[in-house]
DNA sequence: TCATTCATTCTATAAAAGTGAACGTAATTT
DNA sequence: AAATTACGTTCACTTTTATAGAATGAATGA
């Protein structure tokens, strides 16, 4: 291999954040023909290749996934001092969030808590997808960190990184108006209307065997992959509602839910992934270290002990 | 500006490293004059100079020590990249260390010492100059750190970043032999004879003025500047010394040499000054928040107020 | 002073990056 | 099943960029 050609390694660059030739030539001003060569010198040049052409798609190769990580540290440095040449100062780069729209808004808002107060300059884009799609992006570098409450398969080409933020228990909610519902499982459960998770989540899958251990019979009025939307129907339906806590923290606090007792042995993790990179941003390292974090830790590590 | 070429920020890199046009081009296997005609395309692409032409050398602007700065961390992980390629591994680069020639040779050791124990990957290089050459290798990257004495003045150019590592009292050493002499000031040391640090040390400084205060008349036997040299001195002289006593350190345990006191309010500083920079050695961060250096703070930290 | 060292400038040439049209497939639509 | 679209590659050719080499100039040092 001759010296590295750092021409090639930012079209590569800018090619494999985008996914996509054709897109990423006509953002560059260039013809995709220019392009498509001087990827294919840049592989040559190594020679291994870095895309596998898939059909009509550029898919990375194992190497080609390292190589990109080390081209986002090289060029977004390049790129930090081209704005320092051109406008005299850096700003750093928004935070990019992705999180699973079936999570918890209120844990996602006490995640993000450090970025709101008195930082004036802490700017961050948030994104709701699925959760491949949102590790694509991930791979990719278009974001950050995703915030998830489902476990991250091991992929041959990939260095996931997955953090476990936190782990809340499920708990039995009730609206105001059925207080009398006692704080442990009793036959008065046995026959109830219930809103609970979606069937893919593993709450509901914990919820239903909780149901079968007890022999309750519930009638299901509502199921929904979102928490949002099962928050509102906690609050709204009257009826029972099985979820972590925290997505009704607010509720809870101003009296319009109560919560009754907590499911047994049934949790919900949420975990940060992201690449394991020699640099990361500022700001995440930040949020990963967060003392709120720690406490959170520290309590579910408590509730994992009280468990026992 | 148009968008960042890479090849000339990589050419001007080499080129600020080197400190040299000619010796650059040679290393690139190109010419001169098409070296010269890179950067100062760079130069006319940023629109404004890199490098001041002074007489017939190339001296680093202020921009140019920002920009080199930058293509440090770009280039250093580029290298790193094609290093993994060729070799399929990385290996972490020698963690090159600059030291006053004039220091304590056991001060550096026990700065090092985390490098030397059971550390099988950690490589590093060691290299004894004058300041003035020790803070331009530094500026231009040629090493990581540099263990000095001396403060540094702050530069217009350059971002220094000086970390005081250690602050060791002055003591005066004598001899096996005269341990009758007591341990503290007193007129049987108003005739002496003495080995002494250099006239351009702060230490001497701090001598001289002990001296004039107690009336001594000290009989200068030898004034050095390089401590490994004051050390042998001092040991094998007959005279007394005036030195920190971790010049010394095996001497006094081994009985060879004994303390008698420390001259009030005379310390010798131990700096490690390293550049500015995002992306600093692994090794370097180790060795700068080490629990020895750790120790070392408290400990003067406690001297300090001691003299208080 | 005169040779030496080092960077710059100029012209010609070699190397590289770029264009655009044609081509090959895979996916999608009709 | 055929046509259409989307996307990447290949090829012949043009444009741009990098480089060599000779000439120039300015500072340093014997």
């Amino acid at each position: 291999m001759n010296r590295l050609n750092y021409h090639h390694l930012y079209y590569f660059w800018r090619v494999a954040k985008q996914g996509n030739l054709t897109a990423t030539a006509e953002k560059l001003a260039i013809s995709q023909s220019a392009l498509s060569a001087q990827i294919n010198q840049l592989e040559h040049n190594i020679g291994q290749p870095l895309f596998a052409r898939e059909g009509r798609t550029l898919v990375l190769t194992e190497l080609g996934h390292t190589v990109l990580n080390y081209a986002e540290d090289i060029f977004q440095r390049g790129e930090e001092l081209q704005q320092l040449l051109k406008r005299g100062v850096i700003t750093l780069p928004s935070l990019r969030i992705g999180m699973l729209s079936s999570m918890s808004r209120n844990f996602i808002e006490s995640f993000m808590e450090p970025l709101l107060k008195d930082k004036t300059d802490a700017s961050f884009r948030l994104l709701a997808r699925p959760q491949p799609e949102l590790l694509d992006l991930l791979a990719q570098h278009q974001i950050d960190v995703v915030l998830t409450n489902r476990e991250v398969s091991l992929s041959d080409d990939i260095a996931w990184q997955s953090q476990l933020l936190s782990r809340q228990a499920v708990s039995v909610i009730a609206p105001a108006s059925r207080c009398d519902l006692p704080e442990y499982i009793d036959p008065a459960y046995k026959h109830q209307r219930w809103v609970v998770p979606g069937s893919a989540s593993p709450l509901r899958a914990a919820f239903e065997s909780f149901c079968t251990q007890h022999q309750l019979e519930p009638e299901i009025v509502a199921e929904v992959d979102d928490m949002a939307m099962l928050r509102l129907l906690a609050r709204d339906s009257g009826a029972l509602a099985a979820m972590p806590a925290v997505v009704v923290r607010d509720e809870l606090q101003s009296g319009v839910l109560s919560k009754r007792f907590d499911v047994p042995n049934a949790f919900e993790n949420f975990y940060a992934v992201t690449l394991k990179r020699k640099f990361q941003h500022p700001l995440l390292s930040e949020l990963l270290q967060s003392p709120m974090i720690d406490a959170i830790q520290q309590a579910t590590a408590e509730q994992q002990s009280d468990a026992h």
